[in-house]
DNA sequence: CGCTAGTTTCACAAATTTGTGAAGTTAAGA
DNA sequence: TCTTAACTTCACAAATTTGTGAAACTAGCG
């Protein structure tokens, strides 16, 4: 396991607390990663990126290393490697070099759901292209391909409505972080 | 990808048939059911469930006996048995007793797409109610509550967004048949 | 009441996925 | 240029998932 980690966790670090993240609930925090990245898993996500996304998101920086990553989730570098690979692929979190270390660190980024369903519009347009081939295949006055049509027509209805949820969603946060700045922070 | 497909629509056209499902060329279609069934798959259904499901949807009747699926997509009476639990348990089949035999016939739902975004809601709620328990064991003063409390934002947001969006298509899903019925048919 | 077509359940084998240790690679700093 | 911390890749073992055959049910029909 991680053993040589923890081992030399435990004699070198100092203060031994690398969570001086304020005064949390470090076992609370945990519980909540886990639930959330099982909740991300049941919606397909791979378990360990769902983990070191969870992760990611309930970290004060919202920066972790790959070293912090696996002792707080206890597991490999191989498997923080590998979970990275995939968040950086489909853009929910980034890599960005230390200056003046040898570290990356990966930073989860801000707007990352608005990207997810972006990124909608483009597994929506693939399967359409699927559906209209399969209408051509059963024909379109068959049954068959009358019903394979009514889906293309519902996934196209989705399609055209994601573009307007993602501008009113624009909206909707522009205008919440006006109202936050305006609060004066 | 489709070049096959394409290939062979354009050398050979019309004649092979063994279906007495009208006219169509069961190849394509069996690629076809297939090839969404790989999407559905990378959506994260259950890959023979996505095989039944597609099979059902691409047939003329809209209903095949546990024979027929077994048949069509090669597979052990068992199989089909387990793709069919899945599917009714998520409602997007519905099994049906033929009377005057002792087979079961299994029937796509016509409004499987809407239902199946109605069921989102309760999902969204599931992972409302992770946030919330997150945002309380970050604090929600802390950088990381509050980065976690904007992905609530967004999710309730969506909820909001998809009762409109469901409502949006009864109606243009209504028209349409109006459409339709109005055409003489 | 059996008899049996049809379905479901169960134990298991095959296939796939996941995470590990270790070797390989890269690049910062001397 | 060399050393070495840090990341990545790779081969493999463990765990999980998937589909099968066979046995166990269910319910029409005689």
């Amino acid at each position: 396991m991680s053993e040589q980690q923890q081992q030399s966790a435990a004699r070198t670090a100092p203060p031994p607390r690398e969570s001086r993240e304020g005064t949390r609930d470090d076992e609370a925090v945990s519980q909540f990663v886990e639930r959330f990245a099982a909740q991300l898993v049941d919606a397909g996500m791979q378990r360990m990126s769902a983990r070191v996304f969870a992760c990611l998101l309930a970290s004060d920086s919202g920066v972790l290393t790959s070293a912090e990553l696996g002792e707080r989730l206890q597991v490999s570098p191989a498997a923080v490697s590998g979970a990275i690979r995939y968040l950086s692929q489909v853009d929910m979190v980034s890599r960005e070099r230390e200056p003046g270390s040898r570290r990356d660190r990966y930073r989860v980024h801000s707007d990352q759901w608005y990207e997810a369903m972006a990124r909608r519009d483009n597994i929506l347009t693939r399967w359409e292209g699927t559906l209209r081939d399969g209408v051509e295949s059963l024909g379109e006055d068959s049954p068959a391909g009358r019903r394979v049509g009514e889906t293309l027509v519902f996934f196209e209805f989705l399609q055209k409505e994601l573009a307007g949820l993602l501008q009113r969603w624009r909206e909707h946060r522009d205008e919440m972080r006006a109202e936050f700045d305006a609060a004066g922070r």
